[in-house]
DNA sequence: CGCTACCAAGCAAGCGCTTGGTTTGTAAAG
DNA sequence: CTTTACAAACCAAGCGCTTGCTTGGTAGCG
């Protein structure tokens, strides 16, 4: 089924196979009806022994959202480096971002938005500052492309918009069906930058 | 703060007062995390009198759900009513949605979001069919604008990113900011048509 | 009289997490 | 090559608390 994988070379460790089982328990049934047990039935331990890796149930939640959020950042670094075009940054974001949700992060990066309440306010203080590097990437690229007439709306509003489109492609995109990703991207695209005549 | 109102009429009822303070703490808290002590509480009665208007706790959320799907397709029925050109259609579609979203409703549709996997497949199925009708207005609008050739793209993907966008805005949309609600429809429904030049 | 709405009390189950002790992997010391 | 030392990883058991829900009885009203 799904990739589990989160970060490169971390499922071999305890941690990592904890990490993994955890991020698709969270995705399946949600934080709050996910138990201790259930993450450690799946991962071959007793339930007492996953707090010799973590403090708290929540601190899972909180080290799958960390590392699901800095990998994806890292990702957007990869998607833009050496790219001068706006528009062709804007196609790279898009198709990374969707990458993220519908592709090798979806578990952990569908948890990172259905679970944020569930982390306490301290916590989601420390994700929102990861986030907001995340987050500078694409209000640099919509600025830029703006400034160059390629687009007409608001960056911060473009954003939001876009923001939406991508996100809500978990609940019904199928890598398995006719549409492909970056089909896919290219439509969002023609929503940012209109259709070329 | 948010208006709790979920159908006109009903609020006076105690199943009324039990579903719009129900309607608020899920969305506040989650359904998980809202016991049945706290619904009962900020309602004025015992928990177990609660169990005198609904069968399960679950129930609650059922009848969160249905009230809301229900309200709002009358909604969108009567924004569109009338109305021949499909463009003033989509606008009215948008503008309705965006008014379910973050308006009057936004906290039993917040819910229907978030919660989905928190009810049993029974019921999810006879949400599902109530959300089919709803979902027919939009295909109906759409293809009608494919038709007469104010829209490219293909008329379900397009509903689905029309639908991420305005599902969304329950993140970020402050109906006390800049941006009022017939503006952001207007910018949306230009993602749908294309920016007249 | 009977019906709806309610209260007070509490049960059984499941929860996150703790505890005390055992196994396992590793590597220096003999 | 063997012994000793030690920490990381793990198990078995269970504690204290909260949960959804039940029960038996009562108040108010037509």
């Amino acid at each position: 089924m799904g990739q589990a994988r989160i970060v490169n070379g971390r499922d071999d460790s305890p941690r990592g196979k904890l990490l993994s089982a955890a991020a698709r328990l969270f995705r399946k049934h949600g934080f709050d009806r996910t138990t201790v047990r259930d993450i450690a039935r799946e991962t071959g331990i007793q339930s007492g022994s996953l707090f010799h890796h973590f403090a708290s149930k929540e601190d899972i939640l909180f080290a799958v959202m960390m590392e699901v959020i800095r990998f994806n950042t890292e990702r957007l670094r990869q998607a833009v480096a050496g790219i001068e075009d706006p528009v062709e940054q804007l196609r790279r974001l898009i198709r990374a971002e969707l990458q993220s949700i519908v592709g090798d992060t979806s578990e952990a990066m569908t948890v990172l938005v259905y679970e944020w309440r569930c982390l306490s306010p301290e916590k989601q203080q420390l994700a929102l500052a990861e986030r907001d590097i995340y987050e500078r990437f694409w209000l640099d690229s919509l600025k830029a492309a703006k400034q160059a007439g390629a687009m007409q709306a608001d960056p911060l509003v473009m954003r939001r918009l876009i923001n939406g489109m991508t996100s809500w492609a978990s609940n019904w995109y199928d890598p398995k069906g006719s549409l492909d990703l970056d089909g896919l991207a290219d439509t969002i695209l023609e929503r940012v930058t209109g259709v070329p005549r």
